[in-house]
DNA sequence: GTTTAAAAGTGGTCTAGACCTCTAGCCCAT
DNA sequence: ATGGGCTAGAGGTCTAGACCACTTTTAAAC
């Protein structure tokens, strides 16, 4: 089930194939798992490679760990009613604001090492960036950059993306449908160039965001840096008691 | 520095030591600190030790890391989890941080049309307002103005909340526990009287929240207007495929 | 049977190595 | 000057042990 022979770490296939087990209700919330030594002995792994991988799934809020009594599945987070994950188009739609876009930058590049570190491959390895200035009602709204990695990307290469939504896109022709996403925002002055493409004033206020979006197989497929004008965007989102 | 006779654990030793020397200014933001295998030695401790204090730390948020580079004080960015329904006090508990408040207002007003609109009563009904510059290690992070209304409210008037949780008091003395929330985030420059208050610079760029809170059994309680800075704080959200 | 003590099993901490990838600086050949 | 390769040093992964704190089970003593 573990390959030693990949570059993959063998602490990550054990987390995807812990991940697996649960998902596949193989175990349920509340049941024990093996024991660390026997997770150990029946993948022929170190004690320590098998808690890296534990530990790591218990931050993600997956396990539950007891000293003296074991590890546990731990019950799901009644944290649903999330904010709904949207690519630029979609959320444009809901707003009911008519979205394009101009293309700034379409080619390969070699992933910066945050990108590759998200998305989990080897740095300097060639991936697709896409760069796009984003508009509502023919307004300069957003300027957004997607690093997306996965295989057959070379194609994004020769698509038009001026009217076509890069998510519909990527479900359509790949079957990657973006499931889940982590993303962070915070408020910074705009520099020069991002300031004249979104036809705002110098260090004006702006949103910017990082985004990691993964598919249905849990696989980071997209990173993506955005800058989104202050005063013409608001972000929104549900909170829920955990 | 290190005590390997008491019961306390070497690693959280470590984390300790470090946090001190950070706390204290003798490394800065950006600095980069002694490699693991020279604390390793400095210590007489194994590197697989230091290992887990430096990547704890970096969970907490005040370590970045780099392979082949080193390991640095990370920017002093405290990241919002906006994944549940939590108020500033438990934010600054779970990175360790002292927080703390100072009250600017706490008085009975006639509600604002949009703060009535949204806690669903008449406008012009006296309700309370608890205005509060939020402090983390003593240094102002934001502004909190708070609008409350149900049943008791008057109470809120005599109570101190300088050093007190909203969220814990309200569950404790009226069984109101915040549930759920709307919240809208967006990017402007600040006002002059908030930057003195925030000790920014006029105009810097800040994150501007409006939320609107409901107890368990979906009544609206509160609305809330917050002013984070901007050079120290980042929202975490969760997005997820309806 | 009940109580108590030992044993077995769990996760938590720790060691002293090993090899890997990646970065940065240095030096040499072009 | 510029590019390329070497190398030292950084963090990342992994091993095969060890002992500890704690819980559960078992077995012995009453």
């Amino acid at each position: 089930m573990l390959d030693k022979t990949t570059a993959i770490p063998i602490y990550y296939q054990l987390k995807e194939w812990l991940r697996g087990e649960i998902a596949s209700g193989v175990w349920k919330p509340g049941d024990l798992i093996p024991s660390e030594r026997e997770l150990s002995g029946k993948f022929g792994i170190s004690r320590m490679t098998v808690r890296q991988a534990l530990n790591e799934l218990r931050e993600d809020g997956l396990l539950r760990r007891e000293q003296g009594r074991g590890t546990y599945v731990a019950e799901p987070k009644i944290e649903q009613r999330l904010t709904r994950l949207t690519g630029f188009t979609e959320d444009m739609q809901r707003r009911a604001l008519q979205s394009g876009a101009r293309v700034l930058r379409q080619m390969m590049v070699a992933a910066p090492a945050p990108v590759a570190h998200a998305l989990r491959i080897s740095q300097e390895k060639p991936i697709v960036l896409l760069e796009r200035l984003r508009m509502a009602e023919h307004e300069p709204m957003a300027i957004e950059s997607s690093y997306l990695h996965f295989t057959g990307m070379e194609k994004l290469l020769e698509e038009d993306f001026e009217d076509q939504s890069l998510y519909h896109y990527l479900s359509e022709k790949y079957g990657i449908i973006p499931t889940r996403a982590e993303q962070q925002v915070e408020a910074v002055q705009c520099h020069e160039g991002e300031c004249k493409l979104l036809h705002i004033e110098t260090n004006a206020a702006v949103l910017r965001n990082r985004r990691i979006t993964y598919d249905q197989k849990n696989k980071p497929f997209e990173y993506t840096w955005s800058i989104y004008r202050g005063d013409r965007y608001i972000f929104y989102v549900e909170l829920s008691l955990a």
